[in-house]
DNA sequence: ACCTGGTTTAACCATATGGTTAAATTTTCG
DNA sequence: CGAAAATTTAACCATATGGTTAAACCAGGT
């Protein structure tokens, strides 16, 4: 930590701390703390607390997206498409755990913050996946979905067992531990709940 | 609103102020000012905010994991279970959109502060649905499947996208509006993927 | 040796915020 | 009516917090 330079040791710490705790939870006194540094120097580096947050939140939405996105609008069948997703998008959510529900919290509190600069990159097109369910349905190999459904259901399935992970972890009355191999069986449960159900 | 006791009406107040911006976020000032009395009041009622807080945070989790987990535990099949769910809780959620992402949220902050004197009327027992589930699938009624993942995978479907409805929103390139005849249609969309999955 | 930018120290400021207090006023109700 | 409870007013307090400032210190590079 202590070879970093003293910018990206900012970007580090305010990332945990926000991710954590959120813009309002969050001290700038704290972040300085974890970065090794004091507050003046972080101001000397982000004039404000907003503006260090918007370059956190910034960089973990375009991060977070992208990452869904990109497989949505590959060239694999859909059954492929699935697998990757699951087990692409656990892997990484497992190393950014706080992520989703960072994200979600941040965006629902103030919807418009999001839609700045960013928009182009997180556009998903609808129809290119919409045209490929249509495309299999028609050759017999899924019944036909409304695109919409079809990725809610599946990016439902796989992100919220994240957001809501305190809750699952108390009624299965697991520890940190088992939830995490349960995360694991989903990487396959998952894609084989979304393959049954499409299966003609 | 005037005709409200205050009691009731700084409940009301606090509610609001707390599922739309949080502990953290909350400001006392705000919630005197919409129950249309004065911080003085308020501490005579609540002598603190986080006594105010814990207040609400129990009541709202309190009307909202009980909801699901006596469906889950009646006595009707497989399949009316995950119709009434999708529908009662649907509607329920459309009165109360920020719930889950509230108490979701407050739950990842603080995990331990849920777990006091609820406990009891939170607990889902597992056993029920799981002997349930096998034996409509000896019945030959349905596939089998682990009822962990039965119920993460309906619950996931339902509820995330209140959680995440500002980025559905902005990737279905919907309205407000029309988003929520969407979560309409998932009432029965929902069931029909899920059934569709455990057919035989 | 010196210049420059990064970094620390430490004091300081303005404001927001949760919370308190005491007295005055209004409401409720026996 | 009259006492008790509810409510307002308005000032006040302590603390936390984001942010600033100025001077000193230290490092690397020329």
């Amino acid at each position: 930590m202590t070879d970093l330079k003293a910018e990206e040791k900012i970007k580090k710490a305010a990332s945990e701390v926000f991710l954590l705790k959120g813009m309002d939870g969050a001290r700038m006194q704290e972040i300085a703390d974890r970065a090794g540094i004091n507050k003046a120097l972080l101001h000397y580096y982000y004039r404000s607390k907003e503006q260090l947050f918007q370059s956190v939140f910034e960089e973990k939405l375009l991060n977070f997206l992208p990452k869904i996105f990109q497989i949505f609008h590959g060239d694999q069948s859909i059954e492929e498409k699935v697998h990757v997703l699951a087990d692409r998008y656990k892997d990484f959510l497992k190393l950014n755990p706080e992520l989703p529900h960072f994200v979600l919290g941040e965006l629902q509190r103030r919807p418009d913050r999001l839609f700045a600069k960013i928009d182009a990159r997180l556009s998903m097109n609808l129809d290119v996946i919409g045209l490929q369910l249509k495309k299999e349905a028609q050759e017999g190999r899924i019944r036909l979905i409304d695109p919409k459904h079809f990725i809610a259901n599946l990016i439902s399935m796989i992100v919220f067992p994240f957001v809501a992970s305190p809750l699952f972890i108390k009624v299965f009355n697991y520890d940190k531990e088992e939830y995490f191999d349960y995360l694991d069986q989903r990487k396959k449960e998952v894609p084989a709940f979304v393959m049954a159900s499409l299966s003609v």
